[in-house]
DNA sequence: CAATTTTATACCTTTTTGGTATATTTATAT
DNA sequence: ATATAAATATACCAAAAAGGTATAAAATTG
């Protein structure tokens, strides 16, 4: 249960843009070399987030991308939403037919595991980019 | 970020046992018909559980499995943990060399991601099967 | 010893993942 | 206008993981 490549890529590269001067245009290139992704898949993922409304993108010369929020409106679960759509930690809480039993409707199992889902929801909705960059100052930059 | 398939199956397994009267011997093939799991597929996984602890298993005539622990004493974490090994939602939450820009020692959205795990596997080691029984009983059976 | 059950190992096919390539569109600066 | 530089759209590809199957061996019972 692991949260794939790109949504990795896609957090830091939400928070790299939450470091910059609100609206400051970033092109692919320095957030990819910053952040040591490979550009290509960089471009095709941040798509996903321009089409979630987390960043605005810009073409042409002086293109890039810009945070099209306030770090402080952005979470976790917003990005992992963007890139791999809802968390659904069994197939059953996706599409009960899913289930080999048919046996959704009524499975306590997939009753608990509901609540293990949004529970993971709750938390991952818990952090904005805010919060990161604070965490960023009083837990890490100091060493 | 989904449990597989194999996790889904020890999950019903597991439930299945957990209502036989204790020490009661199952074999395979009953298992795999009442829970719609294609055997083969069963027996490969049933075996991590045996390794882990929580099923006993007996060959020959008259053999198949039977719970090594009562049901209160097994959890959802412990079926993944015996399936899939420990959750980690994040590459670098395994192995901090995964991350590609080797920051995982300072990252904030590691740490964040920490937590988040941290709470998932906190909600996950709640259930208890015995606990699956109670919300049979009290929220699926009636209807 | 024969029948039945799990175990061990290996294999196979399909899907997903992670990444790349090419051509196109949009915007800027000269 | 035109050259340049950026994102976009589409398609493609290889490697890994997922899901499942097959066969032979080992253990247990009667």
């Amino acid at each position: 249960m692991r949260f794939n490549q790109a949504t990795d890529y896609a957090f830091r590269t939400i928070f790299y843009l939450s470091r910059q001067e609100p609206n400051e245009i970033v092109e692919a290139k320095q957030i990819a070399e910053k952040e040591n992704i490979p550009i290509r898949f960089l471009l095709k993922t941040v798509r996903l987030l321009t089409q979630a409304g987390i960043v605005n993108s810009y073409r042409g010369l002086k293109g890039g991308y810009a945070l099209a929020k306030d770090p402080k409106d952005i979470t976790l679960r917003d990005i992992v939403e963007a890139v791999e759509g809802p968390v659904l930690i069994n197939k059953c809480l996706g599409d009960p037919k899913e289930c080999s039993k048919d046996a959704a409707s009524w499975c306590p199992v997939r009753r608990a595991l509901y609540r293990v889902q949004q529970a993971a929801n709750k938390e991952l909705g818990k952090y904005t980019f805010n919060d990161l960059i604070k965490i960023y100052e009083t837990e890490c930059k100091k060493q």
